[in-house]
DNA sequence: GAACAAGCTGGAGCACACTCTAGGTCAAGC
DNA sequence: GCTTGACCTAGAGTGTGCTCCAGCTTGTTC
């Protein structure tokens, strides 16, 4: 596994130390590990979790991730790779390329969706200027844009 | 079956028709009328819903709205505005501004949080090419970024 | 006028991603 | 050794956005 740390030095952290550095609720993390979404937690004697730094940087990827619209069952692809150590590593850099090319393909479709939007506020914006209500005109002959 | 005229003028649509045109479902369709989203909608005598040219535009609209990220509830205040006629053009030009700002923010966002990932995947791409496995650390130092 | 396609309504069901509750355990401080 | 607060598990509940089903009506075609 990738267990962080066996001389438990720098960093040894509960869960609501890192649900609070985190920005997320304490709920959400355990959730995020039934997931599959946590790789490398150990318990203590207690049988409480325990983190460490790493899961900090962790979760800040995760979040990115799922930001960029990569579901919960992709994180868990990548977190089950990340699992497997080493050996997996072309595998983690396919799943990340291919993420980053859908998400830059999906920027590309959000500005080309803005383009009408802009059309209508400039619309909205001439029709204002020029005295609103005058040459108004039934919805059937469908105006520059459907309005 | 598709008429699609009973020689009304320029167009008299039914629902499978416009579903078909617009890419959606029936169901769907349906469904956002039931939302409050789809103005203009009358009936025929055999209480079919009829539609013009006018809903392929509009369900565009909305279509780009949605993929932008603007939520069921932000599109029925809009179409509520559209229904009251040209006294809310400005309020319908408030509302599409805004959602245009909150559009590049995302996009901004997204960006951002690419980079992250953009260093994971130049950071795999040199591990994998510096022999895999050698210079292997114990991920307690935290790589670049949690890897 | 019978068959059949297309439409109708009301409401159930689903996938996703959380979010929270109930009821209990554990560790540390006093 | 008792209180307090953080933590535990299992599972129920929520909001969003559809998606579909059952059972019925309407319009068209032969």
């Amino acid at each position: 596994m990738m267990d962080a740390r066996t001389t438990q030095a720098p960093s040894a952290l509960h869960i609501g130390e890192i649900a609070r550095r985190s920005g997320r609720s304490v709920h959400t993390i355990r959730w995020y590990e039934m997931q599959g979404l946590m790789p490398g937690v150990v318990r203590d004697r207690g049988r409480r979790r325990v983190y460490s730094d790493y899961h900090i940087g962790w979760l800040d990827l995760m979040e990115r991730l799922r930001l960029t619209g990569m579901s919960i069952r992709q994180l868990r692809e990548y977190t089950t790779l990340v699992k497997q150590g080493s050996a997996s590593l072309p595998k983690r850099r396919a799943l990340l390329a291919a993420h980053q090319l859908r998400v830059h393909a999906m920027i590309a479709k959000w500005t080309e969706a803005l383009t009408l939007v802009d059309a209508k506020v400039e619309f909205y914006d001439e029709w204002m200027a020029g005295a609103a209500g005058q040459r108004f005109r039934r919805n059937s002959g469908r105006a520059p844009g459907a309005r």
